[in-house]
DNA sequence: TCTCAGATTAACT
DNA sequence: GTTAATCTGAGAC
């Protein structure tokens, strides 16, 4: 896993389809299938850590396989795993999942009945596995949130397009989704 | 189905 | 003082 995540982050992005996000909460497992990703570095002006490292960004240029969470827009945690080599500021930014486990736990947290409405942003899947700042810099191979390999080796259907709610860089084709999944978030972009 | 304004605050200039 | 890797509900069509 760690030879996978010292990538760069336009290598880990699609690489992370199919794999799992597992929260583990007062003694039960709250997990999502990684549906939708975009990748960020240093080199890229739509980056938190375009402008070198600072207090928020720290994280992004440590350990590889950590957990990158910032706070946007008032009210809003996503999460991202760390990518590259310490020293990089990379990362990619987790946008969907597909629920697997734990959907009534989700359903609570998120407020709402409708289970394509749980996970399908990236906002909405930490307030569904209630990650917020505390997990920022959390080493994603131990509980309660872990990073785990597919289940299977079923062959995905990626499809990639430029990256959602940027103003800069905005040509890149740094978004990565599985194409025909019902929780992509903007599923015709 | 789509478009758009409002929410709400930490981080950065 | 400005911006933001977003979400939601309301109103248009």
């Amino acid at each position: 896993m760690n030879d996978l995540l010292r990538q760069s982050s336009e290598i880990v992005a699609p690489a992370l389809l199919g794999w799992r996000l597992v929260r583990t909460l007062e003694g039960k497992q709250l997990a999502g299938m990684i549906v939708e990703t975009e990748a960020y570095d240093q080199a890229d002006a739509a980056s938190h850590s375009y402008k070198g490292m600072t207090a928020r960004t720290r994280v992004m240029f440590g350990e590889p396989g950590h957990a990158y969470v910032y706070f946007t827009y008032g009210m809003h945690y996503c999460v991202n795993v760390v990518t590259g080599r310490k020293g990089r500021g990379s990362g990619v930014l987790i946008r969907a999942l597909e629920p697997l486990e734990g959907i009534e736990s989700m359903r609570q947290f998120r407020k709402i009945d409708n289970v394509g409405s749980l996970t399908n942003g990236p906002a909405k899947l930490c307030q569904a596995l209630a990650i917020d700042k505390a997990f920022n810099g959390h080493k994603l191979s131990e509980p309660p949130l872990q990073l785990m390999p597919p289940l299977d080796n079923r062959s995905l259907n990626i499809k990639s397009s430029t990256r959602i709610g940027i103003s800069r860089d905005t040509h890149r084709l740094w978004r990565f989704y599985v194409k025909g999944n019902a929780y992509v978030s903007h599923p015709k972009h």
